[in-house]
DNA sequence: ATATTACATGCACGATAGTGCAACTATGCA
DNA sequence: TGCATAGTTGCACTATCGTGCATGTAATAT
């Protein structure tokens, strides 16, 4: 049962609840810093964050240079894909502005690729 | 948010599953007692995660002469509606034992009614 | 080679969670 | 009225969690 639980549990926090939804909207894969970007938490959370969502097989990473990708987990899985769902069943609205925040960083991508750090200080 | 987090967090909890897959099987409301011994755990544990499962709205609460009855929360609502399929996708093989004890239980009915208490000691 | 950059991690801290035990409440029955 | 029973709740204990800060690592740039 872990299996089922400790993936709930990692579905039972905000920043990880706002980084699932940037990557179920953003259909593409994201790095740390635009995580961080978006989101305006810093760096070392997200990290902490994405490090649980992709324990649990939630997520996805890929490294590639300096920068870390993470992208949904697109396995099939019935559990993981009801999960999903579960997600996008929020509301939108209360998380708009992550988007927003998510759309502004993607454009400094260079040929689709992430080639800057952190732009923004908390 | 907290009304999404909080609902995960309900849900990361294996007794809870147990109950959740418990109410979703039985098809009818279940008291405090056929959790019990259904699921071999001691009553004041199963007393407090029912109550966290009514809090975030997952089940309901009713009372009747002496017993409590709990079951399904099937007000409409997109989230817990996702919610309650993902639980669905927990593998039956891992919940069959609960079944066949929630089984045994049921049978000690009368007219639909739970009239007994517990009857396994822990 | 050295500095910079993107990201990860160890530690301390406060907060919260699950369990067991005991006491409590509330309902029905003799 | 007193007792048994179904269920709740408060307390203590331990474990885990999220955060912030500082530091570490690995890859790139100069």
């Amino acid at each position: 049962m872990k299996e089922y639980t400790e993936k709930f549990k990692a579905l039972s926090d905000e920043t990880r609840l706002r980084i699932l939804h940037l990557l179920l909207n953003a259909k593409t894969e994201l790095c740390v810093c635009e995580f961080t970007d978006a989101l305006e938490i810093p760096q070392y959370n997200i990290s902490k964050h994405l490090k649980i969502l992709r324990n649990v097989g939630l997520i996805t990473e890929r490294k590639e240079s300096r920068w870390v990708y993470f992208g949904i987990n697109s396995e099939k899985n019935p559990f993981v894909e009801a999960v999903m769902q579960t997600v996008r069943h929020i509301p939108r609205s209360l998380l708009k502005k992550d988007l927003v925040e998510l759309r502004k960083r993607l454009e400094i991508r260079t040929k689709g690729k992430c080639l800057k750090g952190i732009q923004k200080q908390f």
